[in-house]
DNA sequence: TTAACCTTATCAAAGCTGTGTCAAGGTTGG
DNA sequence: CCAACCTTGACACAGCTTTGATAAGGTTAA
């Protein structure tokens, strides 16, 4: 058996058709396709259908929380917008001068061009 | 003038002191109090108030998106879970066998975990 | 060919988010 | 001391998310 249908897929990993249609449609599992459009789930959707349950259940996430992280790794503009706002975090406002708040803005940006341009840590090719 | 009150600092940010209470609740930006339990407003907290509304407006995401983020950078097991979750997303099924995949997963955790600890690319020490 | 699948689309309900408003009470500055 | 703030808590409502059910129709395998 290489691929299981829609039922067949939701069975095994224990979530309903109607959840794998909806997982498919906010981005998080797209399974192949037959020519007439039937999905078809490998191994490997199975694998990451069960692990996403776990994931959701261990840290009390949601759907929408994992399809935004997968929005935040797409949109590379969103997540350097996303990072660089956390990123102004831990200051108390009192230590800081509305002047030298702004200076601290303006090179967290520069950091962040940098680091992007620099680091490409974790190639996905085996 | 050092702080703002919640309504003042409302006022100057185009929130409602409503949403910034709000704001303060899902752990967006905590402002300073004072001895006595009001809220003070500082430069920075301002700063933030602004560059906040910009963010969401500008990416078209939400408060919850946000403090998602936060969540996710504040909770190191839970931003490892979820990255290596989406790490096997490139993966087209029929190209691998369940055997294949499964060492990807093993290999990828190291992969996450030697990243991790080798690493730390932006200090946030000025 | 036909039963048992699959597809998309739609209606629906429960729950969460974001936001307003109000109440009961504490704080503060003139 | 009192008007004008602030606090938390609650009720409320629109709109979105998550999930189920059902309908109308295409595909497939025995």
């Amino acid at each position: 058996m290489e691929v299981l249908t829609i039922h067949e897929a939701a069975e095994t990993t224990g979530w309903t058709p109607r959840m794998l249609r909806y997982i498919e449609r906010i981005g998080l599992i797209e399974p192949a396709r037959t020519k007439s459009g039937y999905r078809q789930y490998g191994a490997g959707d199975l694998q990451r259908l069960r692990t996403l349950r776990e994931l959701l259940a261990d840290h009390e996430i949601g759907l929408g929380d994992v399809a935004f992280a997968l929005r935040l790794r797409r949109d590379e503009a969103l997540e350097g917008a996303v990072d660089s706002w956390l990123e102004a975090e831990p200051q108390r406002p009192e230590a800081v001068s509305a002047d030298e708040w702004l200076r601290w803005e303006q090179e967290k940006h520069a950091r962040i061009i940098a680091a992007l341009t620099t680091n490409e840590p974790m190639e996905t090719a085996a």
